[in-house]
Parts: C-alpha cells; structure tokens; sequence
DNA sequence: TTCGATGTTAACGC
DNA sequence: AGCGTTAACATCGA
C-alpha cells in the first residue's frame, strides 16, 4: 500500500536518520527477499557507509559508498525501522543492518513481498519494474504532449491504467481512486475518450494531489498506523477511499465500491460518469 | 480449517 | 505486439 507519498516519506525519514551512518555487519534471515546469497549480500555491504537515499517511483535507491546501490521496494507492508541494539526483533523482521553506532536499521515486512535488489550503482534498471517506469508524476516530467500520446492509443480502462506502473510512476489504489474523483473521471471510463480539457485536470489533479499528500506524510490506513518512522495524516484528507456507504463530499450521493481489475475501486455515482468519445 | 482480501509483477493465452 | 487474465508471493482474520 505504500504508493510514491508514503515511499518518498520513508525515504527523507531514512536520510535524516541513516544518511551518513556506517553499515557494519548484515544479517538476512529471509534470504528470499533478496537478488544474492545471503553472504554475497552481507559481505558487499559490512563496512561500508550509506551516502543517501534516492527515489523512482515507489523504488527507494539506498547508495552505497563502494558504487553499489540498494533497490528497496516496500510491496504492500515493508517498513523501515531504526532501533538501539537490544530492542526485540520483530516477528517479522527479515534484514538486520547493524551499524557502527550501535543502532539497527530494521526491514520488517508482514507479508515478505518487499524486495531488496544489491545492483551496480547506475544499473538500477535492470531491476524489474525499472525496466519501464513510467514519468513521475510532476509538473516537469509528467507533460501534456505525453499525456495525449499515451491515453490516446490505448483503449483500456482509466483506473487500471493509471496502476500500469509503466503509465506514470507512483501511482496505488488509494491516490488513483482520488485523482479520478477529483477529476469527476469514472473508473470504467476508457483513456482515448477523454477529451483534452479532461486530460489537462486529470494532469493537474495528479501532481497536486501528489504534492499534498506528500506534505502530508503520506496516508496511513489499517496496519500501517506505526508505519513510515512517523504517522502520516493525509487519510485525513481522502474524498473517497475507504468511503463507501457515506455521502460523496460534493454532490452527497452514497460512495460505491465496485472491483476492477481485482482491486477495490470507490467513485461517486452521480459526479462520476462514463460518457462517449470526447477525443479530438 | 479453509478461503478470501490485499498490491504488484511475472507468466500465460489469445 | 499488445491486450486481458491469472497465479504467485505470505499472512491474517472471518
């Protein structure tokens, strides 16, 4: 459930508490989760500092001093934990990165469908997935002229579309039901009938939308309330996730929920709704 | 005890 | 090729 908010919350919460912290041993007790053995993964990393944190999407890039690079992805309940040594391990800890200071960076995950990919720094593309992310979701690199190129050629439904990591990055099934309600977008609507003018809201409504929750801290919902190294707030500020059953926010009309894709999918019935062929 | 829900990606089939 | 569907991952709670 982590999506690009709540990625790049953990990704400055990981810089102000590791970024500059000396990785001293490895321990993987769930040697699945990982590209390497165990041992070629410890060994690449112990003694060696880590310079920062980047991010691509919901991909986190922990750089490595020696030119390696660590791709992170979360999945569904990956969290990032800093601890003093002696503090219990979780019963879902499944990487140990004890640092020289006498504190643990912790990767817990409930359900151990994050991974971790050790790469050569610059070659964080042969990670799959990264082969062909699409845009991130801003003013600069999210463009008009690309919006038109990609929902004109393809008939498929907007929601799935917009989870098509290879669409636009970031992207999950809270903030894709969001965007779609604040652009008054139907789920079910297929991308080459939106007309420019909805293309240009839809477009404005991702990146701002983006932006708020990430001032936010990102969104924390059921088993995440702990999560992130810090609450995030902006459930606070969802219009229709979670919301079924109660008054849309604008018109008043129940929210539904419906299943598209396999994934859970909450609109406004009334502001919301397919229409013919508005392209050209 | 079994089964569905959950998000993402790989694999499969048309 | 490109589309849609399904399985797999693992755990938890109904």
């Amino acid at each position: 459930m982590p999506e690009l908010p709540e990625v790049e919350t953990v990704r400055r919460g990981l810089t102000e508490l590791v970024a500059g912290s000396r990785i001293k041993t490895v321990d993987v007790l769930y040697p699945k989760m990982i590209n390497l053995s165990s041992s070629d993964f410890a060994h690449a990393l112990q003694n060696q500092t880590i310079d920062g944190i980047d991010r691509r999407g919901k991909y986190l890039f922990i750089r490595i001093g020696n030119g390696l690079t660590i791709v992170s992805h979360l999945r569904m309940e990956g969290k990032y934990d800093v601890e003093p040594e002696g503090v219990p391990l979780s019963k879902h800890t499944h990487i140990v990165f004890h640092l020289a200071d006498g504190r643990q960076l912790r990767y817990n995950d409930t359900r151990k469908f994050g991974r971790m990919n050790l790469v050569t720094t610059g070659q964080e593309m042969t990670v799959a997935g990264l082969k062909t992310i699409g845009p991130e979701p801003t003013e600069e690199t999210l463009t008009l002229d690309y919006m038109r190129r990609i929902f004109g050629k393809s008939r498929k439904l907007i929601k799935p579309f917009l989870l098509d990591q290879s669409n636009i990055a970031g992207l999950g099934n809270i903030y894709a039901d969001e965007v779609l309600w604040l652009s008054k977008i139907h789920p079910k609507q297929p991308v080459n009938t939106l007309s420019v003018t909805e293309l240009k809201e839809l477009r404005q409504n991702i990146i701002e939308e983006i932006k708020r929750a990430i001032a936010g801290h990102g969104t924390t919902v059921h088993s995440y309330s702990t999560a992130y190294g810090e609450a995030g707030s902006f459930q606070n500020n969802l219009n229709v996730y979670g919301r079924e059953g109660q008054p849309c926010l604008r018109c008043g009309t129940p929210i539904e929920k419906i299943k598209l894709a396999q994934r859970g999918t909450h609109f406004c019935p009334t502001c919301q709704v397919i229409h013919g062929d508005r392209h050209g």
